[in-house]
DNA sequence: GATAGATAGCTTGTATGCAAGATAATTGAC
DNA sequence: GTCAATTATCTTGCATACAAGCTATCTATC
């Protein structure tokens, strides 16, 4: 490629930085940031997972999510207990009161983010963009190098 | 919004971890991160930049371009030499042979990343992407604050 | 019930990324 | 010429993010 604007990685890059800065301002009045969003998304929908599940669900490392739950715990928004099954390898993570509390708060501050994208590309172009963001995320380093053959009449 | 995945923040979060991932792939065997590609691109395309103007054309914080220009200069990539304008605030940055010679495989590698994504998504989607993309890389928090009116017919 | 393998979570090391502020050098106003 | 403002860079502190490896625990098999 030509311009440095032309590679996916580096424009992909600098989308995300805007929406993530966009997201950080929308929620730093809660002293929450995006991945924590994220986090308590997921246990305002089913709370009492443990580390693997909230792994497997945000598609992170567990050493990321260790420090995320470590900073969450501190600030009061969730906590560990002991496993209800005893299995002493693992802890359940809870909401706590505030972290609940903020459900309604963050999701209409999100949903504020969200829809100035939308309005700014057309409803159209956003659906769009939505649905190959969502296929680009699907992309899995297995499936890339067993299929990418299908369409790839390169030569 | 109800689903995670239905908020930008995380789609494009993912989309880009996924993109990052095939290029840091493609790029590892040289030793080079996706990021320090992006420097030597913008070097291999004008070499004695300085670091502010590394900044500005990467849209980087200076904190960031300092450890950038830090191990890529411990890596032998490029280096840092006084100003022959005689400006002893800033340092010139120089390709080395090493850098330099990397040119034809790094853009052939990560030719080859770019064609596997516009091949999965199609032509058509691919130039449309690129496009939003581009158009969600240049916002910035001053002409969304100034600006999001005008296609805000929300209501 | 001893034990190999799997699982959960943590630690360490490295790489981005930004905020905030320190430092040194340059420029501009006077 | 002096001093304030600007500029370029670097430092520190914090927050993601992953790789690699460790420990504790659990499970399955014998």
């Amino acid at each position: 490629m030509q311009r440095l604007e032309d590679c996916l990685s580096f424009l992909i890059g600098k989308a995300q930085q805007q929406v993530t800065k966009a997201s950080r301002e929308a929620l730093a009045p809660h002293g929450v940031t995006p991945v924590q969003f994220a986090i308590l998304k997921v246990l305002w929908e089913r709370t009492g997972l443990n580390g693997a599940e909230l792994c497997a669900r945000l598609v992170l490392d567990s050493a990321t999510v260790t420090g995320l739950i470590d900073r969450m715990e501190a600030g009061g928004l969730l906590e560990r207990r002991a496993d209800p099954g005893g299995d002493r390898r693992m802890s359940r993570i809870y909401l706590t009161r505030k972290g609940a509390q903020l459900e309604a708060p963050l999701d209409a501050a999100m949903d504020r983010v969200n829809r100035q994208f939308v309005n700014a590309l057309g409803k159209d172009r956003a659906a769009n963009l939505w649905r190959d963001l969502e296929t680009l995320g699907r992309w899995s380093t297995t499936e890339r190098k067993a299929g990418s053959g299908a369409s790839s009449r390169s030569r």
